[in-house]
RNA sequence: GGGCGGAUAGCUCAGCUGGUUAGAGUACCGGUCUUACACACCGGUGGUCCAGGGUUCGAAUCCCUGUCCGCCCACCA
């Protein structure tokens, strides 16, 4: 394993900034020449350029370095092509080209497959919302005519949403694009429905579907949304036919009575039992139905008497189907009421027709009460009409058998998601699972390949549009003029979009995939139907890993949506901090899948962490003139060198640990904390003492560990801030290839330094204790005091070497350790373990006051001596509780009782 | 009605399989333009870890109960 990257021999990139100077093969060893970065950070000078270097490259592109490592691939949840990215893309872009920077430097073949999704009826309704500006309807243009709109709005969109994934940043490969409707994925749309179709897994009928009469079709389940409305309650008086009496039944949707087929009541039902077989008149249309029972019936609710409309509700559907009833539609597909109603009522909007008839049943004297009601109502999700429960010819899919091997794969431990907590989503969507409605009454779409010949009613589905029937010959054959839901392409993406059904060199290769990103919205119209379809196709599951995102909310924790104006686009986002301060604040904020709350004033965490970086790297490159750059991995290695390497290697074994837990917090804490606490706030510091000393060959040293380190810190960052990384790597010294494509910084235990640890813990305790006594006695900065350090036993030695730096560090012209017999007159001291540190500044301050302080610090710290004391004697603790954590117990009792014993004892000198 | 999640500093949240003197960012207070960065540096204030019970030598962490918030699913006319 190396320690550092070796010097590359040729210059892949050449930027069009830094010029390596003239004949200098490898520049490491030679004179450096002075570079200059500019003074402030500013992403746009580079995003750009970086990205069309990245892609010109063929870096986005997976490499089989030979070394036999598994594939990394990722294809991309497919945006809409109904609009442009919101802030969700714009985090689940972000987090999976981390996890691709990422496994493309730890060099296994990485593949982030691009596309977009046609939308169906999202796309659709906006071309159609386009033509009514213009006063058109779709029919007015005709299918042939829409179609071309469409298409039109696809490639208007599809260039937008292509940019602004560049412009987040987002490495995927570009030559692998894929879209829903293209070619390849039509193919394998087609292949599914006929394999299904051939499988019994498909199977057209009347179904009572959810309606959405705005966009004129049919709704899956999912895309009604349920909302709570006040609506209202009517006791509606139904007379027994003979005349014997009456019924009394209630209901919320008074106009759907002219589709009654029943009144049911529960079989055990004292009240009624004696009614059932008999019939009853339907008021304002004299239609006699029968009274039936049914247990489904709620004796409690209501009268107990239930009108049974099969036609327009899925529980009257059920027991319609159970009783076999006449299924009456009273409405029609624009949600009209239909022929089936009274002539007063024809015509009319729901709502218009249930108070018409609400009416006319009082004026009639059928009406018994009338009362408020809160109960959900199903809106389309698209266009948020009041969905209806309508009767219509569609196509399902049989789910059960699909849902029992997507369960199965989950159980064996196929798959995994992250966080775990949606493993419970998964499985209980599966366990009720129920048949997937894939018909949509639109345009833009897959066309259904099924057709049904004129003349006899066969129905045909099949692979190739049939000329003939099959049955009786006949040649007029009608294609269904319907189109297929979206998911039904979606679902097929993993492998549609790597070929299938063609046995393609990339489907063998890249299938299954190994990561999905998305959001937990889509768990059940996409992953979960990924994974029954991956495994009924391909027979395996189509990823192993299903990172689910939280959804980016408003500082206040709301949605962000169009209606409430509290969104924050991604562009404007780039474009304000640029997109590495994107991409890391979402990391950063991307704590175990939660939601994230931020605006654009939140991007500032990122952004103030690229300018940190740039102005450290700007720092160190401003002090190359002329230096000496040495063998990083060879040479002389100081305290702080030591330390920063072995924090270097523990930040990368927290990356590599939390990258393997899809944990982007922990993974960009771990970056951010290594270099800026510790290599800026600490190595470099301690540097500026070698690099402003009058040793050249320190001050060469100097630089070339701090070169060595930054460019170290620039790989391990890369994933996080690809642009600013790359940016900086191409102008240190040295031609080089991308930072995009070297490797990514391995653990190495050679470098794990417990006592370098340990010892710039001292000193670092040391510089922080002289430091708060001079800020709470407001000692200028500037003012040099004389110090004095007198150790322990425990401490002896452990601050050799450092003295320069700590006298540096704490502003000291007169730095010494104590020589024996020294008087520490006129001092104040520090106590850290190991160490008393003597600062002379008693002259400065108000020595009551620092009595005070002084008083204070100890007997906070006698306090825990007490509580550890307490517990050390505690015979249940020290039987019970395991070895090692009563040893470590005992020496921070002892490094206490040290550092309070010499508190205490120079407390009385200094009162004495 | 069922399920899931959350409650920790003024705010937003970390705290992972129980063993800290409970952390970060931000806000706040004080000081610094110390030859990279004021998008910075140095220092400081700030917490009955929602409540109550239990398990344990030891609980922010595990279990139970409750309160409050959020989300998802569900056909009560």
């Amino acid at each position: 394993m190396t320690l550092f990257v070796e010097p590359p021999s040729s210059a892949e990139y050449d930027g069009d900034h830094r010029a390596p100077a003239a004949g200098e093969p490898h520049q490491r060893t030679k004179n450096v020449k002075a570079i200059e970065l500019p003074k402030a950070y500013d992403p746009k000078d580079f995003e750009d350029r970086i990205y069309a270097m990245w892609k010109d490259g063929g870096h986005f592109e997976p490499k089989d370095n030979g070394e036999g490592k598994d594939p990394f691939v990722i294809v991309i949840p497919p945006p809409n092509v109904t609009g442009v990215l919101h802030m969700g893309h714009g985090l689940n872009n972000s987090l999976q080209d981390i996890l691709i920077r990422y496994w493309r430097m730890k060099g296994r073949p990485t593949l982030w497959v691009p596309g977009t999704d046609h939308a169906g009826i999202a796309t659709q309704n906006v071309v159609e919302r386009r033509l009514k500006e213009k006063g058109l309807g779709r029919h007015d243009l005709g299918r042939e005519k829409f179609l071309e709109e469409t298409w039109k709005v696809k490639e208007e969109h599809h260039g937008i949403i292509t940019k602004q994934l560049e412009k987040i940043g987002a490495s995927c490969d570009w030559s692998r694009e894929r879209f829903t409707m293209d070619e390849g994925l039509s193919e394998a749309v087609r292949e599914v429905f006929v394999t299904l179709y051939e499988r019994d897994l498909l199977y057209k009928g009347e179904y009572l579907v959810n309606w959405c009469p705005s966009c004129g079709t049919a709704l899956a389940d999912d895309e009604v949304d349920h909302e709570e409305k006040t609506g209202g309650l009517w006791e509606i008086r139904y007379p027994l036919s003979d005349g014997s009496g009456e019924l009394v039944v209630a209901t919320t949707r008074p106009e759907t009575m002219f589709g009654d087929s029943a009144v049911a009541v529960h079989p055990e039902d004292d009240r009624y039992k004696h009614l059932i077989g008999k019939t009853v008149r339907l008021p304002l249309c004299g239609r006699d139905v029968p009274v039936i029972a049914d247990a489904y019936v709620d004796r409690e609710f209501g009268t107990g008497c239930l009108k049974i409309t099969p036609a327009h509700d899925p529980n009257d559907f059920e027991i319609g189907n159970r009783h076999k009833l006449e299924r009456i539609s009273v409405m029609n597909g624009d949600g009209t009421m239909s022929a089936a109603t009274p002539e007063f009522i024809q015509g009319m909007k729901a709502k218009d027709a249930r108070k018409r008839t609400v009416e006319e049943l009082e004026a009639q004297g059928f009406l018994v009460s009338h009362k408020e009601h809160v109960h959900q109502v199903g809106h389309c999700y698209r266009c948020s009409t009041v969905v209806e429960p309508y009767l219509s010819d569609q196509w399902f899919v049989r789910m059960q058998p699909l849902a029992e091997k997507a369960l199965a794969a989950w159980r064996k431990g196929d798959i995994t998601f992250y966080p775990k907590k949606w493993e419970n989503t998964y499985r209980h969507w599966l366990e009720n699972i129920r048949d997937w409605c894939i018909s949509r009454q639109i345009w833009w779409g897959h066309r259904i390949p099924a057709w049904t010949c004129a003349s006899c009613g066969e129905l045909h589905v099949e692979r190739q549009d049939p000329t003939q029937c099959k049955k009786c010959g006949s040649e007029e054959l009608r294609r269904d003029p319907d189109v297929l839901d979206t998911w039904f392409s979606s679902w097929l993406w993993p492998f549609s979009t790597l070929g299938w059904p063609e046995k393609t060199p990339d489907l063998s290769k890249f299938y299954p995939t190994t990561s999905l990103v998305t959001g937990y919205d889509i768990i059940f119209f996409w992953v979960a139907r990924m994974i029954m379809a991956g495994l009924e196709f391909m027979g395996e599951v189509p990823f192993k890993d299903i990172y689910i995102t939280g959804l980016v909310r408003d500082k206040k924790g709301r949605k962000m949506s169009k209606s409430l104006g509290n969104g924050i686009d991604p562009l404007d986002v780039v474009d304000t901090y640029g997109a590495d301060a994107m991409k890391f604040t979402l990391a950063y904020l991307s704590a175990q899948g939660e939601d994230i709350p931020m605006d654009m004033d939140t991007t500032k965490i990122g952004s103030k962490f690229a300018n940190k970086i740039w102005n450290a790297t700007r720092f160190i490159l401003m002090n190359l003139e002329g230096r000496q750059l040495g063998d990083a991995k060879t040479c002389e290695k100081s305290l702080a060198d030591r330390w920063i390497l072995h924090r270097l290697n523990e930040a990368v074994k927290t990356v590599a640990s939390a990258m393997d837990a899809y944990r982007f917090d922990e993974m960009s804490h771990a970056v951010y904390e290594f270099f800026w606490n510790d290599y800026c706030d600490w190595y470099v510091e301690c540097a500026k003492g070698g690099l402003y000393g009058d040793d050249e060959a320190e001050k060469d040293r100097t630089a070339t560990m701090l070169i060595a380190v930054l460019e170290e810190a620039l790989r391990l960052m890369h994933p996080f801030l690809p642009f600013i990384t790359e940016e900086i790597w191409s102008k240190l010294p040295g031609t080089r290839e991308a930072l995009i494509g070297t490797s990514y910084p391995e653990a190495d235990s050679s470098r794990e330094d417990a006592a370098a640890e340990a010892a710039f813990k001292t000193l670092s305790d040391l510089v922080r204790g002289v430091r708060t006594l001079r800020s709470e006695f407001t000692i200028a900065p500037a003012k040099q005091v004389k110090v004095r350090v007198e150790c322990t036993s425990e401490g002896k030695g452990v601050m050799d070497g450092s003295e320069s730096i700590a006298a540096m560090l704490v502003r000291s012209d007169d730095f010494a350790f104590l020589e024996e017999g020294e008087s520490t007159d006129g001092s104040l001291a520090v106590v850290i373990p190991g160490y008393t540190v003597h600062v002379f500044i008693k002259d400065l301050i108000d020595v009551d006051a620092a009595l005070a302080r002084f008083r204070k610090s100890l007997d906070k710290t006698l306090k825990l001596i007490e509580g550890k004391k307490k517990k050390l004697s505690n015979e249940n603790f020290v039987s019970r509780a395991p070895e090692d954590i009563i040893a470590k117990e005992k020496a921070a009792l002892a490094e206490m009782e040290d550092t309070a014993q010499r508190s205490a004892a120079y407390l009385t000198a200094l009162e004495g």
